[in-house]
DNA sequence: CGACAATATTCGAAATATCGCATATACTGG
DNA sequence: CCAGTATATGCGATATTTCGAATATTGTCG
């Protein structure tokens, strides 16, 4: 019973476990509605990726897209996820000591200084 | 480069798509701190299942354990992340429609529709 | 219709996650 | 030290995710 909603936010999370998607989702928190092909390009991602992504966005009705000719463009379904995501740069923050060491074991791949 | 921080984003996500450990969170967001023995039985799952899960939140420093004599008790490492639960919350309210669509297609155990 | 552009789907292989069971570690009391 | 309790870890087996390559679908234009 609460069980269920349980699997059902864990299956919006698991949606948004991915960086390519978080990318994805930002995009479309920032640019509003959005083409396949500027998410293609933009994220500099293959074509068939990006739609596979989207598809799990949109299986869990984070995404929709709306179909405008030869193109179909994308969008947040809701503004919350957004502010999920600023959520999540705050929690970011507030560990940063930690953060940057588990991205460092992550491996790492630039930027020193600050 | 933004790409680590999305990476990191989404191994939070990750660390937070199962539903045990949604029950694990919440349960410590809403009793603060408690010793494992209590998550094992108020959730009644198998010992090593909870420490396995444990060990999952505590990898992300999601939660802290702080020992004391013979056992260990667990809190949230940041009060934002019940927030984010709870945006969740807000989130499944808002797609309440397709939200139990979602949930039927993942019983799949009956009701013959209509 | 035929060629082309945009997007989606399918398939197989490699990587990752999850679980139960067995076992290990740490601490307590006698 | 021994027995007992609380928690953690290692190990296979099974399931799920992810990606690229190939292919399918849909719409446009001439």
């Amino acid at each position: 019973m609460q069980d269920s909603l349980r699997r059902f936010k864990a299956e919006i999370f698991q949606a948004l476990a991915h960086p390519t998607r978080i990318a994805i989702v930002e995009l479309l928190r920032d640019q509003g509605e959005v083409p396949v092909s500027s998410i293609h390009e933009k994220l500099a991602l293959e074509q068939a990726n990006v739609s596979q992504h989207l598809a799990v966005l949109r299986g869990k009705h984070i995404v929709v897209g709306r179909k405008e000719g030869n193109q179909v463009f994308y969008s947040l379904r809701d503004r919350i996820l957004g502010k999920v995501l600023d959520l999540m740069r705050q929690f970011f923050q507030n560990h940063l000591r930690e953060a940057l060491d588990l991205l460092n074991d992550m491996k790492t791949e630039a930027a020193p200084a600050r």
